[in-house]
DNA sequence: AGCACGCCGACT
DNA sequence: GTCGGCGTGCTC
């Protein structure tokens, strides 16, 4: 007697396998479990499916089906909990419940034979001594501030999900210490997971829990989930959660997925980040997902940034006014002299008093750059901070967000510039390998030594990157010397010591920990870089932080840019004097031609609700996320006509949909448009933006239309497409 | 996605 | 005469 079982296995949305494979095993294996299965002249790892088999459109032969190849038996079976939030994500997501399945468990785990899998566990078994952790009373004796305090004691009598609103500076991690503390301590099995947005911020957020955590449940119990472990590491990690031996879990988005029997609390940091969103393949939220799942497990969500999206702030209205998150509010740095007393009840809602509560944040001054010396990098006033700065033996920090030395190379001859060839950009002057770079296919060249189209060896770089910020400073401040370590005398001493950190001076292992280590040694006076300094690091001594030149992103396309650079601005300054005694003096400087821009005006009071409720009014009156939601779809092509050609064909096909009238009445279906870098690596990409304010009807449409996108690949329409994807809520248009 | 099968250019 | 290019097509 043999019984049929629904697989899935990883067959991508393009393919022709949509739902779970068909197969035969002679015993009735529980929804859940791990086998192996073959698949044309492969074996792959699959997951046994709850699915109705009998629904199946083409009813299969059933002399046709093939026997599984094994089980992978001494791992339990995947709970129903964890199958549901994949068939969610598959389906909010619009790909296949195989493809995200599959993706959601380590990779180490496809590519064992079963034979292999039966020695790792063995080994496992073997190694798996008493680790039993000493029980001592780790109960450490940590001083709460008063909106610590509140904010623990209103995540302990309600069920959230929250935000923590919390300002750089104000205790968020030990507020998440505390959760998390205190809902494992409900349960001898109870397991967190916390979430960071980069895995750079994993090592020390693993440290800060391990000395927490270690001494009450063992070491082991800590476990860290990003990619970039080994794969043996993950697999070891992804056993840990999901045998229960693991009670938190650390992890970058695709923690998200982890299998954790008894999830309890989900803790999403610095949640407005973008890296939450998955840029490809099943391109999921985590944070999004964070909070259905919560819901799915019951288990608590928090939140927690100190400058929310704009989703997560209008979640967290009051609840009169439909919010669904509770707001917990933390607007004071610790340790600041005059940090609020908050009033117990106060709790939940925002204090308006800012200007007290600022107390503990660095001033922002605006250098009105219409009133600085034409084309200067470095205004007079902000290089004479610089230099007093050096001359206190204080750090500094200046951040531009472009990498590179120029941004282009140009012929004034000719007016040749450096485009790269394979894409619609230009490739950026690196100075320290005299190369051209794209960054967006990778394509790299030596700089010529003439211009490539009229000979004339006059070329010159336009624009700047951090390499060319951190040249001309270095120039600039040539003559000033360090105050000598001994007698703190100036202007004796040493040059100023000046270090750049960017994707490019950190691109070997080890070097963005060296680098961080000069500047927290005091070895370095000023700290140059792109955004990824502007996160996560503390740094003890630094009194200014300087953007140089933040108006881009003032007038951008991008509806979510002026939320982009609030949100990186704050982080920037947060960065400063975050010792309490030194922050009375840490200052945050902008460069801009727009010092008047209420942008800046609110990041002046450091207030970011001001800031939110202008930028929701204008989401409002455009009918702009949150109050509407998106989908995007793009398409990839030899050409631009057949990538559009495609989009345009699918879209006028909606139209003949079963119930077309009735899902097309809430949406618009704008044009497709070439994307905003046209051809990468010589394919021309195009999109299609999708709206409607429900959620619901946009839903119901993607779900129909994946079927019209489908059929319309294989017409005439769909002939030389390369590929089509469906972005929905998408961050970037 | 893989991995087949299938029909056209430069090599031992 | 083969080795191998990647263009369609199928996998329970």
């Amino acid at each position: 007697m043999s019984h049929q079982l629904a697989v899935l296995v990883h067959t991508p949305v393009h393919s022709a396998v949509v739902g779970p494979l068909t197969y035969v095993s002679e015993l009735p294996l529980t929804a859940g479990t791990l086998v192996r299965v073959p698949l044309g002249q492969r074996e792959l790892l699959g997951v046994v499916w709850d699915a109705p088999l009998a629904l199946a459109p083409t009813p299969l032969d059933p002399q046709k089906l093939r026997p599984i190849a094994s089980a992978l038996d001494g791992i339990a079976p995947l709970s129903a909990r964890w199958r549901q939030l994949v068939t969610f994500a598959a389906n909010y997501y619009q790909r296949s419940v195989g493809e995200v399945a599959l993706a959601a468990l380590p990779p180490q785990l496809r590519d064992l034979s079963t034979q292999q899998w039966g020695r790792r566990l063995n080994r496992q078994a073997k190694a798996a001594g008493v680790v039993e952790p000493a029980r001592i009373d780790a109960t450490e004796s940590v001083v709460l501030s008063a909106e610590q305090t509140g904010a623990i004691a209103q995540f302990n009598i309600n069920s959230g999900p929250f935000l923590l609103f919390g300002a750089t500076g104000s205790g968020k991690t030990e507020v998440y210490l505390q959760c998390v503390e205190r809902l494992l301590a409900r349960a001898p099995d109870a397991q967190a997971m916390v979430m960071v947005p980069e895995i750079n911020l994993t090592p020390q957020l693993e440290a800060r829990f391990r000395a927490r955590f270690g001494p009450l449940y063992g070491d082991s119990a800590v476990v860290s989930m990003h990619s970039g472990m080994t794969p043996a590491q993950r697999l070891k990690s992804w056993l840990a959660a999901h045998s229960g031996v693991a009670r938190i879990v650390l992890g970058t988005r695709m923690a998200i997925f982890a299998s954790l029997p008894q999830l309890k609390l989900i803790i999403v940091d610095e949640e407005h980040d973008p890296s939450y969103k998955s840029g490809e393949g099943a391109r999921y939220s985590a944070r999004d997902l964070a909070v259905y799942r919560g819901r799915l497990e019951g288990a608590k969500v928090m939140l927690g940034s100190a400058t929310p999206s704009l989703e997560s702030w209008h979640h967290s209205r009051a609840v009169a006014d439909g919010g669904r998150y509770l707001r917990l509010v933390m607007p004071s740095r610790i340790g600041s002299r005059t940090a609020l007393p908050a009033a117990p009840g106060e709790a939940a809602r925002f204090a308006p008093d800012l200007a007290a509560a600022n107390a503990g944040l660095p001033l922002v001054r605006r250098v009105d750059m219409n009133h600085q010396p034409k084309r200067c990098v470095f205004s007079p006033p902000l290089l004479a901070a610089l230099v007093e700065r050096v001359a206190r033996g204080e750090q500094s920090m200046v951040f531009l967000n472009r990498r590179g030395y120029a941004p282009v190379l140009h012929c004034a001859d000719c007016d040749w510039k450096s485009e790269c060839p394979h894409c619609s950009a230009y490739r950026v002057f690196h100075k320290i390998d005299r190369t051209l770079r794209c960054h967006h296919c990778g394509f790299a060249e030596r700089v010529p030594r003439a211009c490539p189209a009229c000979g004339n060896p006059d070329i010159a770089p336009m624009g700047r990157g951090t390499e060319r910020l951190e040249e001309n400073l270095a120039e600039l401040l040539a003559d000033v010397r360090r105050p000598d370590s001994v007698s703190e005398q100036w202007p004796e001493g040493e040059p100023v010591r000046i270090v750049r950190i960017d994707a490019d001076s950190t691109k070997h292992k080890g070097a963005l920990e060296s680098q961080l280590a000069r500047v927290h040694t005091g070895e370095i006076d000023v700290l140059v870089g792109t955004q990824m300094i502007a996160k996560g690091h503390d740094f003890r001594r630094i009194t200014l932080v300087a953007a140089i030149n933040p108006d881009g992103a003032l007038f951008s396309s991008d509806f979510r840019a002026p939320e982009r650079l609030f949100s990186l601005l704050m982080q920037a300054a947060g960065r400063a004097g975050r010792d309490a005694d030194i922050s009375a003096v840490s200052e945050m400087w902008l460069q801009t031609f727009h010092p008047q821009h209420p942008l800046f005006a609110s990041l002046k009071c450091h207030d970011y609700p001001t800031f939110a409720a202008q930028q929701l009014k204008e989401r409002e009156q455009a009918g702009m996320p949150p109050f509407s939601f998106q989908a995007l779809v793009r398409a990839e092509a030899r050409t631009q006509d057949v990538a559009q050609g495609f989009l345009t064909a699918a879209s006028a096909a909606a139209s003949g949909m079963e119930n077309a009238a009735q899902l097309l009445a809430q949406l618009t279906l704008y044009p497709a448009v070439p994307m905003s870098i046209q051809r990468v690596a010589n394919v021309e990409r195009a999109q299609m933006l999708i709206e409607s304010p429900s959620r619901a009807a946009l839903q119901r449409f993607l779900a129909a239309w994946q079927a019209v996108l489908h059929a319309t690949r294989k017409q005439a329409a769909g002939r030389g497409l390369m590929r089509w994807a469906i972005d929905v809520d998408p961050l970037a248009i």
